[in-house]
DNA sequence: TATTGTTATACTCTATAACTATA
DNA sequence: TATAGTTATAGAGTATAACAATA
């Protein structure tokens, strides 16, 4: 493989969206190893994550949270109660909700998938100091912050 | 919607991994809302904006420089021939590789878009200071310098 | 009428594996 | 043997639209 233009700043390097992207593809993959291949997805643990949370959580307000339509929970419900790791209960007052209430299992399960992942994400991220790791949250919800009023 | 939870910080927001996710969510939705619903994807943008500033450089090359496979290139660069923004060319020396070559038409679309998601973005990105939006990208090359060499 | 959970469906992005033509 | 481009294919992730039950 030659280097001749490896090492030029394109364009593309200038944009926010750009990084923000690439950054993105290499956390998610170390995610991804941190639990092993056929474990909890991304997405999957920040749904238990929630439930774990808040408990008896709706699934509704959890999408809110999740940023994802409804629609797009149930399978990721599906999967946690599958496991064993939540059930759906109904609610006294509303005969429409199902609230999200993680079981024992759940609990335990998310203590260990998430200290997993604070350290490979610290092992990851060890090129970047304490503050910068702050800063750089700071900054991701100040976008976040932003685009959701819009 | 009762408010009840909604200011506690969850576990989630600890991770740099999920903010990561969020704040690309919003940046790419602005991406795809200043160039149109129907106009050039992110990706296919991306490989337009290397196949200008580098000309002749071969497929994969590109993927290798855009961080997919080559076989995903095929499509994005079929449809950025199928635009006339670029055409493959032969190369003299190798009859096997493809050298993308940017059209006269391609350029100036280009120039356009560019212009156009730069004020986008720049929009977007108000509320972060000329130094916070230095320092956001310096941080996401970090994270990517490390990531790529695992 | 509006909301909750659900299903069906389709679209985008991406990867893997195998093929061909060249080297 | 190895590489460039290609095709076929499959799997995530997500959104939209519609529906039944309930409010």
């Amino acid at each position: 493989m030659d280097q001749d233009d490896d090492d030029v700043i394109s364009d593309l390097e200038q944009f926010v969206g750009y990084n923000l992207k690439r950054a993105y593809v290499i956390v998610q993959a170390d995610f991804r190893n941190a639990l092993g291949q056929d474990a909890l997805a991304p997405r999957v643990f920040s749904a238990l994550s929630l439930a774990v949370q808040f408990p008896h959580i709706s699934q509704s307000k959890l999408a809110r949270k999740l940023g994802i339509e409804r629609s797009g929970l149930v399978a990721i419900v599906d999967e946690l109660e599958g496991l064993g790791y939540l059930s759906r209960a109904t609610v006294p007052g509303d005969r429409r909700v199902q609230a999200l209430v993680p079981t024992e299992k759940g609990c335990r399960a998310y203590a260990e998938a998430v200290a997993t992942v604070r350290a490979h994400e610290k092992a990851l991220l060890a090129d970047l100091t304490a503050a910068e790791q702050r800063t750089l949250i700071r900054l991701l919800r100040k976008i976040r912050s932003k685009g959701e009023t819009e």
